[in-house]
DNA sequence: AATGCAATTTAATCTAAATCAAAATTCTGA
DNA sequence: TCAGAATTTTGATTTAGATTAAATTGCATT
């Protein structure tokens, strides 16, 4: 299996905006323009760079390879690939999932701007997931090899990724919790708080935002049904918490959100 | 909160083949002696030396702090407590779990001897869960910011660190998948399978163990009540896939029970 | 050995969410 | 612009596992 698979699962269509253009003019506007260093790169403050000075950050341009933009449904790796390189989302939204022997996909991690990528490959040196865009992105790749290298002679590297491999077991943690004991209610709204948070993060309106995944996508990360997904998305809406126009989401009360998960 | 507190949530007793022997005789028979070093502990080969070679473990062994044994109950640290250090446990179990809003508790992990606990804490200084031992319990204490120093000096400790950590999250995706997707049977099954390569990993039977937790505990932990696990455990026996005798756990058939997750 | 509490099992009932079915809506590409 | 496909919603029914309740077993302390 090749690193770079263009095929999609689903059939994909290329974006109007960038194919009716002339490629100059494209190069201009895009909002997944490669030709970015870490030190310029718009998410130095909460990516790898972060913690880094001038002249760190200069060294670790100097290994992260930037690919060009991945279309919709394009893979980043498929599970159980060689695993090589850890990436970090400079725009759009990723997912990844496992599929069960019976064919059923189970989704276990979504990515937005800024959040890094594969690193449940590092143990076994195979991915243990498949990992797919879900619209037109762009990544920074991070040979894992040249970053344990790097992190020898940057302290304040290996510090952190330490930190970062850190934040993912504690977050993987929390969804354990959740999974184990919130209703499909709470799993959503928790979910919906999630997705808020991290897209404030990246200066995104933390209060109205587009989803990057499907109902079935959310459906299989959180163990509900669409059905169940679209059911508690349409009540949520009802009660006046939210508001729902497909793909749009608007946190209407946020504290009354908090208060669905308060007891938990 | 003290870093080592001696108090239990349930009353517990001393060990009676310690407290009815006099001192010098316990030093000699005593399983969870602190007087070993990385380089002759027996489980070097699957915990923390791993990959290093004499005179690294010597360096290790130089920032290990061997702390007196754990009596059952006594908690390694509690949720919120300042992060410090990691753990390796050297003998004996311990349960991590967080205390939700509504005084329920939820097992985020077992931990058996040669695994690490404590990793949740790195990101954000902060342990996010409460971490007791099971049984009477040894432990090696790595004070965290030793050990990252010493990873700057030894590429192969820090290369060791990461597959660590890396598998913790490998491991946990799994967990998130199986919460997701898999009935009570599967998640017993996948559970008491799970132990058996971890007992067989420290060279214990894989087919006949103790289980160190409550039936209340798997439950937390598999996102089942105790009722169900209990159900499950009696049907497992009565279909001739295992035996149990209250705490003992004797795997009969153990390819029928791979089978029984074999869809998944 | 006796006591008392914690842990486990068993059984009856209930319920949240799955499943099944189908209609409505949105997206995609010719 | 339109047809077909994919996604989402809605409703009826079923069910796996929760809840409730009680009996039983195990084990630590007296």
């Amino acid at each position: 299996m090749s690193p770079r698979d263009m095929s999609s699962n689903s059939p994909t269509v290329n974006d109007n905006k960038i194919t009716m253009k002339p490629q100059t003019v494209v190069r201009k506007i895009c909002p997944h323009n490669a030709n970015v260093s870490c030190s310029s790169c718009r998410l130095n403050e909460l990516c790898l760079p972060i913690a880094l000075n001038k002249s760190e950050i200069h060294l670790l341009d100097e290994i992260v390879e930037r690919n060009r933009p991945y279309k919709k449904g394009d893979h980043l790796y498929r599970q159980n690939d060689d695993f090589k390189s850890v990436y970090a989302v400079r725009s759009g939204s990723f997912k990844s999932y496992v599929l069960s022997n019976n064919g059923q996909g189970r989704v276990t991690g979504f990515f937005l701007p800024g959040e890094i990528i594969g690193m449940d490959g590092i143990a076994s040196k195979h991915y243990a997931n498949s990992t797919q865009a879900l619209e037109h992105s762009s990544i920074c790749e991070i040979p894992f090899s040249q970053l344990e290298k790097l992190s020898q002679q940057l302290p304040s590297l290996q510090h952190h990724f330490f930190a970062i491999m850190g934040n993912e077991i504690a977050k993987d943690q929390q969804i354990h919790t959740l999974l184990s004991s919130y209703t499909a209610e709470e799993r959503t709204a928790s979910f919906l708080l999630g997705l808020s948070s991290r897209f404030a993060h990246v200066a995104l309106s933390p209060i109205r935002y587009l989803l990057p995944m499907t109902r079935s996508d959310i459906g299989e990360y959180l163990g509900l049904t669409v059905e169940t997904v679209s059911r508690i998305l349409t009540a949520l809406q009802r009660k006046g918490l939210i508001e729902v126009n497909n793909r749009e989401i608007e946190l209407l009360d946020i504290e009354a959100l908090r208060q669905v998960i308060g007891s938990k």
